[in-house]
DNA sequence: TAGAAAAAATGATTTATATCAGCTTTGAAC
DNA sequence: GTTCAAAGCTGATATAAATCATTTTTTCTA
């Protein structure tokens, strides 16, 4: 990882196949560079918070990203978790509203930052950049319509298994390696519930753990748990 | 209302000016009247279910629908209820996937249909139009983050106080009339445990309750209540 | 307008999960 | 390696809300 500002080249970015700048053209993708600024994130930093005013997007080449609302008792409810080849905060680019949610750094990250002015401006001459960002947004509305459903009807147990299936995906091949204030944040549940609960899949062999990094080792029983919608 | 099929125009439609249409020109208004179809929908009739492919969007001329998805025992989920002037579905013309969610009117309405190809095609040609639904897009991502939070955080006291301000909002100068499922269906609870709480609101005198009619009173009290994101 | 079906209301009971309090382990900084 | 704060864990207890069973009211329609 680049520990330093150092810039990293769009050109070369490991991370921009899976991407929103996928099919951009060799002149778009050096224009990007251009305008493009990069940044190293120590774990736990933010990037924004609720309220506080877009100015451009987030895009994520090393690290993982929590992003999250506060409750009223100041409580965080995990919405997302982004990864490497995210970007992020684009939606408050389009609403002309604050930022809705907060975002913060769950490991050390290389993140780039492109001024709104640049993003808009290449949404509006870029059909595939823009035609990616409505189906993302779309995506993503969808998402968060059967999220809502999950938490409205689904046991904590259940929402445990439906999140763990969610995380053990995104650490692709590396254990999940989360606070279990996160994970409870993610799940909806108090951090004293889905301690006891990580326990129980544990002894039921779902799981394996080592303090902070579990291993999921019987997904389809996991799967059975989450229900219909356990992707 | 519009008893039939009768086709209703976009020139004089009262509602357009508060549509994602509302800044279309003479012409545009004139091509998007040629391209629609006009229908009239019974109360509680479906205008497409979840994992349904998706044929177009529908404009909301008079009438309230509900979107929900199912959860895993069929009950319902109300993400979100549209009234007259909102285009429904679109969300789904960019993802390329199925409906995630279903459709169902609450009421007999007017609802107008446009195909896919058309739609796609206004979009294309039509930064206003294509600027509006991004807006919208987001501004309902921002919202649902909201909601998320609220059914994972509060009690269902607190979001029965919460949905009662956002169905004041809605039902504009009439009185709230939902059935009780439905409304514990949006608020993500049992209808035991709703009808309850609506008779502990009344005997607070919060609202008036005649059968199926909910006046909210006390605004206030309702807003104090649902706490610090209630609107 | 009667009769049936659906919706609303009430009561009793159970249970999942939050909360509170105290204890232990871990890992970072010195 | 020692120290200390933060994170993790455990137990006891309280309670909001679900569930189940029944009755009453409203709405529909024949």
């Amino acid at each position: 990882m680049e520990k330093s500002h150092k810039h990293i080249h769009c050109e070369t970015c490991g991370v921009r196949n899976k991407s929103l700048f996928s099919d951009f053209s060799e002149e778009d993708v050096h224009n990007l560079d251009h305008v493009k600024s990069c940044n190293y994130y120590k774990k736990n930093q933010g990037l924004f918070i609720e309220g506080s005013i877009p100015r451009g997007v987030y895009c994520l080449n090393k690290g993982k990203v929590k992003v999250f609302t506060l409750g009223d008792e100041g409580k965080e409810q995990i919405i997302h978790i982004a990864s490497e080849g995210e970007i992020i905060g684009f939606r408050s680019m389009f609403s002309g509203e604050p930022y809705r949610v907060s975002a913060t750094t769950l490991e050390d990250a290389n993140i780039c930052f492109i001024h709104k002015d640049n993003f808009l401006n290449m949404i509006d001459t870029n059909p595939s950049l823009r035609n990616g960002v409505m189906r993302e947004l779309s995506k993503e509305l969808g998402d968060r319509a059967v999220l809502l459903t999950n938490m409205a009807q689904k046991s904590v147990r259940e929402r445990l298994a439906f999140t763990l299936l969610m995380l053990q995906d995104l650490y692709v091949k590396e254990p999940i390696n989360l606070s279990r204030e996160d994970m409870a944040n993610l799940v909806g549940t108090a951090t004293e519930t889905l301690i006891r609960l990580l326990k129980d899949f544990k002894e039921e062999k779902f799981i394996e753990v080592s303090t902070r990094k579990i291993s999921v080792i019987d997904r389809p029983a996991l799967l059975r748990l989450a229900g219909g919608n356990g992707h």
